[in-house]
DNA sequence: CAGTGAGCGAGCTTCCGCTTGACTT
């Protein structure tokens, strides 16, 4: 018997098939081994020597493994062909107890019978340099983490995080906020002129530039009363269009947020279930190559379903910095597999997959633009009408590319039929008011997009990594709503023209990516102090440096000592100097007391203080959570924060208070809180807190699946994993064979007596 | 849990990248 390791198990079930009954093909289910979650597993003072340990998770695959490995005539090394692939195959001959020299490892790019065949009769060694380069990415990831963090639970706060991705990503959009804070819109009158035709069509044309002021665009306009239009010439120049390539991930990511409104953990989860049932290839992909045989299966398609006008081979190379291109690009793994039957998502999105990749392999769609200019009898100014037509439509027949920009829509329909020297009827003249806009905040897609263009984190990390800067709270994923603005219209109405103040809704934006106040505390912290970490070419290096040891042509241990000595310094001065990275903002002074105000970040979150830190009498304090912004509240706000806990009177005979915990503000009503959530706790009326307090008692009893007499400690309830008991702030599990519905009073005491002890949430007591 | 905040102190937190199910209160 043979044994061979992959990384996947849908890998290791589809390659079992092409090999013999000689072969058993198993899967790692990626890495086996790391460094020690909860120590730094790294020897600083020898060489960086890291001590590995098998994952929790990987025992009982390594077990498998193992007694497969005794008993194989040999072992196959067939894990994916890059720098992680290569260290998964030298871990697993470490663990397995292979002879790292002499151990059999074996790369295919794409998985046919052949390709693998063709493998198992040219094996290699393991290339222990690329082991090496791994190493050095993984040693350097964890110092970066492990003692960046620490500075900030010192610093800032408990548990935050800081590391070379997540930190980056964070700034990103820390700087994004920072240049819509200071963009001032300016605003430039936009001249649209509409014409009637003989044969009652409308042309649409435009003044080509924009005019600055009010003034000037009605002196235009003013100019225009009276004229003649005429049509003083006609161009028309062809143009080409290429369809995009194939899918990686981060493309796919972003295609299908714009075109199905995924997220980016979406997408990746309905493609691992095309994935594993056999419909697409490998979904974690910076590869834009696809395999010959898939060519070949693209081309069959496209000549059959549209004809050989419609196809052109293109072969694409890799553009993204630091790809590994291990796989292929995403596409089906048949071409003539149309659709997917089953669930909706996957058959939307294997829709996107197979029109892109048959798209990407055919003809350039072939335009014709047409230009009219327009001449104005009482002014030197011409105007322009454009049209487009495609006069063979290639690619565009299946599948194009959607677009990110959200500014004005571009008419680019056909123009009517048009003559020189043609005299046109305007209907309608008329200058409007257009402002200019900030730089888009980002989405998780176009996030993604520019993580990859500045060569930060891979494939497999981008959801997580979105994943975790929300979950320590540095960036919130969320929907702004739009403000009015006023804008001013001119135009010619009965040979005058006429002004009109208008009003619209801008601004209003949709699951984009904000910074909290923590977010941008821990920035503006890492950036001062760690200019090197947080330099957006940083990653960049060092994927030089780990390539050079990829070469054999640096040590791994030599790179990691150059980059930790001083990085280390730099740790221990921050950590020496006194002082917490608080965002302080002077707000004014408190008329009551005469005393500054002051909004920071204190350990629970932003905070607002009245008077100095070094006062003899204690300052005030209040917590600031819900709508209020750290670097956006006023003096006025801020006091009034410090009337919370506010009574707003009785509800049902109780009393109801709004006020800020450290959990966000709440409403508390007959002992039972209600979160507030985002909701300002300055905004929260009567009438607001009892639709909540309602609402709260509706969800408690909709979730009551029984409640017993005389104890209203005990209760069976329905929660997010189904039933569970509740005695007192107690929750316990029900066994498997217990009906919730049968559970009586002693039952339910009685398992609540032999729970396990849940570990209580332990605060320090304070004097 | 529904208070606090500086610093003190026990003992906790934390990285990136490769892969899927087992498991939650």
């Amino acid at each position: 018997m043979n044994l061979v390791i992959v990384e996947s198990p849908a890998k290791a079930k589809t390659i079992e098939g092409f090999l013999g009954k000689d072969f058993t093909v198993k899967s790692s289910f990626g890495h086996v081994r790391d460094l020690a979650k909860k120590e730094l597993g790294i020897d600083k003072e020898n060489g960086f020597e890291p001590t590995y340990v098998v994952m929790p998770d990987k025992k009982a695959v390594i077990k498998e493994l193992q007694t497969l490995s005794k008993k194989a005539k040999a072992v196959w090394l067939a894990t994916d062909e890059d720098r992680e692939g290569e260290a998964i195959s030298w871990h697993l001959a470490e663990v397995l107890k292979l002879d790292v020299n002499k151990a059999k490892r074996i790369v295919f790019h794409e998985i046919t019978k052949s390709a693998i065949q063709k493998a198992i009769e040219n094996p290699r060694t393991i290339d222990k340099n690329l082991v090496d380069a791994q190493q050095a990415r993984r040693v350097l990831d964890r110092l970066v983490g492990f003692e960046l963090s620490p500075v900030l639970w010192k610093k800032v706060k408990p548990s935050l995080s800081a590391g070379r991705v997540q930190s980056v990503t964070v700034r990103l959009i820390v700087e994004r906020e920072k240049e819509i804070d200071v963009f001032e819109a300016s605003s430039a009158y936009r001249v649209v002129a509409e014409f009637k035709l003989e044969d009652g069509s409308i042309l649409k044309s435009e003044l080509p530039k924009k005019l600055a002021t009010k003034k000037d665009a009605h002196e235009f306009l003013n100019s225009c009363i009276g004229a003649n239009y005429l049509i003083e010439n006609l161009e028309t120049s062809p143009s080409k269009k290429s369809p995009a390539p194939p899918f990686t991930t981060s493309t796919l990511q972003q295609e299908a947020a714009r075109k199905l409104g995924y997220s980016v953990q979406q997408t990746m989860i309905v493609a691992q279930k095309l994935y594993e049932s056999g419909k697409i290839t490998y979904m974690r992909t910076d590869s834009l190559n696809l395999s010959e045989t898939a060519i070949e299966g693209a081309k069959a398609e496209i000549i059959a379903s549209y004809g050989n006008k419609y196809l052109n081979i293109r072969r694409y190379s890799t553009k993204s910095k630091g790809a590994q291109e291990a796989h292929e690009a995403i596409r089906p793994t048949d071409f003539s597999v149309h659709s997917v039957k089953g669930d909706n998502s996957e058959a939307k999105l294997y829709d996107l997959i197979w029109k892109r990749s048959i798209a990407s392999q055919m003809s350039q769609a072939e335009l014709e633009k047409t230009v009219a200019t327009i001449g104005i009898s009482t002014n030197s100014e011409k105007l322009k009408a454009q049209g487009e037509v495609l006069t063979f439509d290639g690619f565009i027949k299946v599948y194009t590319e959607g677009s990110d920009d959200d500014g004005e829509p571009d008419q680019s329909g056909m123009l009517p039929p048009l003559n020189i020297g043609q005299q046109l009827n305007l209907t309608e003249l008329k200058g409007t008011e257009r402002f200019t806009n900030h730089p888009p905040r980002y989405t998780e897609a176009s996030l993604v997009k520019k993580l990859e263009t500045l060569g930060i984190g891979r494939p497999s990390t981008y959801a997580p990594t979105i994943s975790t800067v929300i979950k320590r709270g540095y960036v919130e994923k969320t929907d702004k709503e739009g403000v009015e603005r006023n804008y001013v219209e001119l135009k010619i109405e009965s040979n005058k023209v006429l002004e009109k103040s208008l009003t619209e809704i801008t601004g209003a934006e949709r699951k984009k990516l904000f910074p909290t106040d923590i977010g941008i505390v821990v920035t503006d912290f890492l950036s001062e102090n760690f200019e090197r970490v947080m330099d957006y070419g940083f990653t960049a290096e060092v994927e030089k440096e780990f390539d050079s040891i990829a070469e054999g042509k640096k040590q791994w241990n030599e790179m990691i000592q150059m980059f930790y000595k001083p990085f280390n310094e730099n740790v221990l001065t921050t950590l020496e100097e006194s002082g917490r990275a608080t965002g302080e903002r002077l707000l004014g002074v408190d008329p009551k007391s005469g005393k500054n105000v002051y909004a920071r970040i204190g350990r629970f979150g932003p905070m607002i203080q009245i008077g100095e830190s070094t006062d003899e009498d204690k300052p005030a304090f209040a917590t600031i959570r819900g709508g209020a912004k750290l670097g956006s509240v006023t003096l006025e706000e801020a006091l009034e924060f410090f009337k919370l806990p506010k009574n707003l009177g009785e509800y049902k005979g109780k009393d109801v208070v709004i006020g800020v915990g450290r959990f966000g503000p709440y409403v508390r009503h007959n002992g039972k809180f209600v979160s507030l959530g985002k909701l300002d706790p300055l905004d929260i009326d009567m009438n607001t807190a009892q639709v909540l307090i309602d609402e709260a008692i509706e969800k408690a009893a909709k979730a009551l699946i029984k409640s017993f007499e005389g104890r209203d400690d005990v209760q069976v309830l329905n929660g997010r994993f189904g039933p569970y008991i509740k005695v007192g702030k107690q929750n316990v599990k029900i066994p498997k064979d217990v009906k919730p519905e049968e559970l009586t009073l002693e039952d339910c005491l009685k398992l609540a007596e032999n729970a396990p002890a849940k570990k209580s949430f332990s605060r320090k007591k304070r004097s």
